[in-house]
DNA sequence: GATGAATGAGTTTTCATTCAT
DNA sequence: TATGAATGAAAACTCATTCAT
C-alpha cells in the first residue's frame, strides 16, 4: 500500500482504539509498517498529520453523502436518502466516526479554524436551504433546523457504535428517519 | 476558596481555553493558584482529578436537570422544562458543555468504563420511559428516542456557543423545543 | 553549587573539549550532575542557553579588562594593562578562549544579532579613542587599530593554547606587547 | 559544472549562509543540485566533505598567496604583497573566510590533527624566516611574530565582511600594511 | 553513475510525579 | 498541609547514511 495512505489509516485505527491521548508517533509508525521518520517525510509534523486525516475523511463524508442527492426527488425523500448515506459511511467505517468526534470537540489541538469543524455540516446546509424555499421544511432558523438533523444522527451513530442499539435491525432505520423528519417537517 | 474546588475549576478552564491535549499540572496549578504538588494532596493523579471533575459536572447536571421535573405536569411540559434546564445548565456555564463533550469522546482516556458516557442521560431516560407508558411518545426504541432528545440539544448548544446562533434570542427555545419534541411525540 | 552555575560551566568545559558540534544536552546535564530536564528550569532550550552563558563571559571579559583601565596611566601604559588583563583573562580560563572562539564564528548559530560579535571588543574602543585624541596613536580608522590590537591578542592566545608558544616565558608577553604597540602608536 | 565541484560550493555557500550548525547533507544536495546519494559517490561522508573542502581551500589560499612571493624583492615589499594576495583571497570569496574560521574553531569536530589549522600560515612562516635571517624582522619568537601578522590581516577581513569598514576605500589598505609592518620589523 | 525514499539511532524537549523542606 | 525544584521516562522530531531502482 502507499506509505502516506498507511500513515492516515493507522492514525485512524489507534485513535478510534486508544484516543488521542495515547496517540504518539511510534505507534502510529509501529501501525503503519514504517519507521517513525518516515511520517516526516510525508507530513511536517503530528498536527498536519492529523489535519490532513480530518480533511480526507471530510472530503469522503461530502462525497458519499452528495451522492445520494438528487434534485428530482422530493426533499423528504432527498433527507432519507442523505441521513442513510452519512450513517452508512460511518457504519462502514466505524473508526471516521470516533476519529471526526475527538477531532471536533478538541479546541485549539491541531486546528486554527474552528469554522472548519462545520465543513462536515455542508451536505445539510443544501437539503435545508431546498426545503425551507419549497415550504416543506419549517421555517426556523438554520441552526435550529441543523441541530435536528445533525444531532439525532451523531447520536444514533454513537449509540449504534457503542452497542446501545442496533441499525441494522429490520424497521429501525426508517422509524429513526421519520421522527427525525417529524422535527424539521412543515 | 477551597483548594480542591480551585484545582477543579482551573481543570474546566484549561481545557475549555486550550482543550485536552494542551492540559498539563503546572498549568494547573498556576491557574489554581497552588503549588504543583498540592494537586496531588487532593487527588491521586491527572487520571483522577480528571474523573472527580467529570463526575462532579454530572452530579450537578442530573441534579439540576431533575429538579425541573414534576410528576404531576405533563410529559410535554416536563420535556421542555427538562431541555430547558439542560440548555441553562450549558449556557450559565459553558466551560462544563466543553469538557464533558472532550471527556465523551476520549476513548480510554480516562476511563474504563464506556458506560459512564450515559450517565449524563439519565434523566431523559426516565421521562421517555414514563411517556411511552402513557403513550404520548412513540413506541420507538429507546436509543432512537434518546438520540432525537440529546442529538437535538447537544448541537444546538454547541451552535450556540460557538455563535452560530443565539438561543436567548426571543422565541429561539421554543421553536427548538417544539421542533424536537414532534420527533418523539405519538 | 547553584544549578545553573554548574549547567553554564558543564557547556564550557563540552564546548571546549568537544566543539559546538558534539555538545547535546543530555552531555551537558551528566557533566553538570543534573538530570535532563533540570536545564529547561533554568533556560528556554539550548540556544538561550549558549546565548546566556556568552553574555556572561563577556560580562565577565569586560569587567576584568576595563578593571584595568586607569585614566591617571598614560595611554602606552593602558594599552599595556588591558593586553595583559585580557590575556591574563583566557589564560587563566582557557575554556573561555574556545567558547567565544566558536560563538563568534558561528553565523546565525544562536543569534539574531551580529553586533554582539564586538561586544568584547568594548574595552578597546575607549583606549582607542582616548589615544587618537592625545596624538598618541596613529590617526588611521577605528577598524584598522581594532584590527592591530584585537587580532595580534586573539591569535597570541591561541598559539598559546595550542601550546604553539608560552605566554607564560620570561619576557615573552613583553615582547609582544611593545611589537603590538608599535603597530598603532603614531 | 562538475558534481564534485558542485557539492563542495555548496558546503562553502551555506556554511556562510547559515553556519556549520545548520549544515546538513539534504541541503547540501539541494543546494548543489543532485540527490542526497549523490555526495557520497564523491565522498565518504559528511566528515570527509568538510575536511576535503577545507584541503582544498588551503592549497588555493597558499597557492595564491605564495605566487606573490619574489625572491628578489625586499622582505617589505613581499610582506605587503602576500598581506595584499591574502586579503583578496578572502574578500574576492568571501564564503572561504567564514568558512575557514569555523573550520578553525570547532576542535574535534573533524579533525584530528590540531595542527593543521596552522597550515593556512605556512606563507607567513616563510616570509618571516627569511626577514629575521636579513636582520629586518625583530628577533621575537615566531608564533609572537605570526600573531602580529595573521592577527590583524584576520581581525580586518572579518571586521571589513561584517562591514565596519571599507578596505576597498582608498588608502586604506596601505595604511594598514604600513602599521602591521611597523608591528614586525626590526 | 545517479537517485531519493526509507531508515532508526540520536537529539531536543515536555511533563506527571516525587520528595526534601 | 503546602511547596516547587528536581527527576527521568517518554514524546516529537532530525538527519547521516544506505540501497533498491
Amino acid at each position: 500500500m502507499d506509505k502516506r495512505e498507511a500513515i492516515l489509516k493507522s492514525v485512524l485505527k489507534l485513535v478510534n482504539r486508544e484516543g488521542f491521548y495515547h496517540l504518539n508517533m511510534k505507534k502510529i509508525a509501529q501501525e503503519a509498517g514504517v519507521a517513525a521518520g518516515t511520517i516526516y517525510l510525508y507530513f511536517k509534523g503530528k498536527e498536519d498529520l492529523i489535519n490532513a486525516l480530518y480533511a480526507m475523511i471530510v472530503a469522503e463524508f461530502n462525497q458519499q453523502v452528495l451522492e445520494g442527492y438528487d434534485d428530482s426527488k422530493t426533499v423528504k425523500e432527498n433527507f432519507f436518502e442523505m441521513m442513510s448515506k452519512a450513517i452508512d459511511f460511518y457504519l462502514d467505517q466505524p473508526d471516521n466516526f470516533s476519529f471526526v468526534e475527538q477531532y471536533t470537540y478538541a479546541p485549539f489541538l491541531f486546528k486554527e479554524n474552528q469554522d472548519e469543524n462545520f465543513l462536515l455540516l455542508l451536505p445539510i446546509y443544501k437539503m435545508m436551504r431546498e426545503g425551507k424555499t419549497a415550504g416543506i421544511i419549517r421555517n426556523i432558523p438554520d441552526a435550529i433546523l441543523l441541530s435536528l438533523i445533525h444531532g439525532p444522527m451523531n447520536t444514533i451513530v454513537k449509540l449504534h457504535l457503542a452497542h446501545k442499539t442496533d441499525l441494522n435491525k429490520k424497521g429501525a432505520r426508517q422509524k429513526f428517519y421519520e421522527a427525525a423528519w417529524d422535527a424539521i417537517c412543515a
